[in-house]
DNA sequence: CTGAAAGCGCTTACAG
DNA sequence: CTGAAAGCGCTTACAG
């Protein structure tokens, strides 16, 4: 099944002009009569003409492509993500090369593929990259951003909220309410975003004397869930859980519920991310709120900001706690 | 910021070949000798080498590119078929370029996008095409597969549930239970998802002397929650709720919840899609099962067939209902 | 097995 | 404002 592209010789020749007019028609900001733009417009929408992306992109070295990485497609805080970048980089003209990878880090195979298609820049959420990849890419000058996380072994550009105060807030919150037995569900414990978390919620409570029970967990609701049911099984009755996300935080709930305990009489939760589900009236979970928007907007921004600097900035946002039904 | 793209050609110079054999040495089967393609090959490597996709895709006109259009981001549902999608289309060799659109219809704008990069195939999932797009399409020979979505209107291939006759299974279940008040909850009314599973619902209860009540929702978790409630209070009492999907389900079963009425008790709740989440304790929702990775095998299948076939095929898969603990 | 050459569909100085 | 020409980085007959 052959493709039948048509090209802009063939606009021009059927527009009676050369095929460098038809080229400025399509170049914002070439200089074209009127008159002829007019003519070679209406020949190339009769032909169904498109200019081809592929072409141009290797002469001009722009590809107006973005390659974009994630890992975890279960968590609803990503789909939320995927769905913003792709919604402003598409306002900005960027197309968006999507890649899923199932491996803890992402691989060298994936990079070349978004390498191949001369991308312009590269965001990676929730993945790990090895410095050996960022070199490479660094030494290809193509940008790379991590998103959500923080990798300050990494030479590259990080947007991430800024975990260990918002963590702290959340403690300082549970601390006031005097609340004694206290639970931390981590996430993946090889993630920047379960360590600040934990490291900003332990590290206050400790400072005022407060030990902290860690349930180590991997970010999945299942997980939490098991982890929950089993402290309190083991006979342990926390007043307040704080979990690295929200998905973990429902799991914890959910056990909670299973165990009859009430909350937030008896035990208070606090996720993190405000997922669209931490609304909905049977969870009403009190969260922090990442503010994605302006993490993508920050993300874009680095992106294309095409300083020769070389020193990585890590921009961290704040966020803010929401109060639902699942604290007092 | 000036990419540093090294080229065939250069590694040709220092290989001591011709940038003809530094292309055969990555063309798979193109014959060159042992000792040849070791040399290029390290040299390559020495330099970063790869091969330009652009290029390639200008001369060959395969881009080894699909293009993927997604709408309704917020349903699980289809984060896990993005997942399959893009996992098992890299393993084919393609990439994906991603498109997420906001609007009901599929528009122009973002066809032409995938259509300047020269994609071989189109997956719309979940938004509808208007039948002058798709003519564009097959006007230019490239082939769009609708995925969980089916229209007879348009000439082009789809993939999806074979939703009238999974929906009169589970008619048939509700009914054989002897169930009298029953509901089906909608999805958007436009989609044929939706109307094909109220169809199949409705038409074997009619056919058994029941009348359904309908309650028009959106496939949003809040209208759901909200139609069920205002339901409850206005008196009527349903033995069991059919929602066009599972996040209508689960909201209806919080509504359910929310007015003290026990699951499955005094009403039976069931869903549509088996997302991750209806396996959650906590709502341990019976639903159907719908096939995701043989749906999307389907999908690849037809969009790599490249038949001249103009007739449409729609296929349909089965799917099987799963009995969890809010049916008894 | 290998090289020289044409060509994919574009952009962009360079002239006029 | 417009055209002829070079060139982006590849693949692929065509010869040898």
């Amino acid at each position: 099944m052959e493709k039948n592209i048509i090209s802009a010789m063939e606009v021009a020749k059927l527009a009676n002009v050369s095929q460098s007019t038809v080229s400025r028609v399509f170049t914002p900001g070439a200089s074209v009569s009127e008159k002829t733009r007019k003519k070679v417009l209406q020949v190339a929408e009769e032909l169904n003409y498109q200019p081809n992306a592929l072409a141009r992109g290797l002469i001009t070295k722009k590809t107006n492509m973005v390659g974009l990485a994630m890992k975890d497609i279960q968590n609803p805080f990503y789909h939320e993500v995927l769905g913003i970048f792709t919604k402003k980089l598409k306002a900005m003209g960027y197309s968006v090369l999507f890649v899923y990878t199932e491996n803890e880090e992402i691989q060298q195979e994936e990079i070349n593929h978004f390498l191949e298609y001369n991308v312009e820049g590269i965001i990676v959420t929730d993945a790990l990259l090895s410095s050996k990849i960022v070199s490479k890419l660094k030494h290809n000058r193509i940008p790379v951003i991590l998103f959500n996380r923080n990798d300050k072994s990494l030479q590259c550009h990080s947007v991430s909220c800024d975990n260990i105060d918002a963590a702290g807030s959340i403690a300082k919150y549970v601390f006031e309410k005097g609340y004694k037995e206290i639970v931390f569900i981590t996430g993946k414990i090889n993630t920047s975003t379960s360590q600040d978390r934990q490291k900003g919620f332990v590290d206050f409570l400790i400072s005022k004397g407060i030990v902290v029970t860690i349930l180590e967990s991997d970010y999945t609701y299942e997980k939490s869930f098991e982890l929950t049911k089993n402290l309190i099984q083991s006979g342990y009755k926390p007043d307040a859980i704080f979990g690295a996300n929200d998905i973990t935080a429902l799991g914890a709930l959910d056990a909670l519920k299973d165990r009859k305990i009430s909350v937030p009489d008896e035990t208070i939760v606090i996720g993190f991310d405000n997922i669209k589900m931490a609304a909905w009236p049977n969870y009403s979970l009190s969260t922090w709120v990442q503010p994605v928007e302006e993490m993508v907007d920050e993300t874009i921004n680095l992106l294309t900001l095409n300083s020769n600097d070389d020193e990585p900035k890590a921009v961290k946002v704040k966020g803010h706690f929401i109060h639902r039904k699942t604290t007092k």
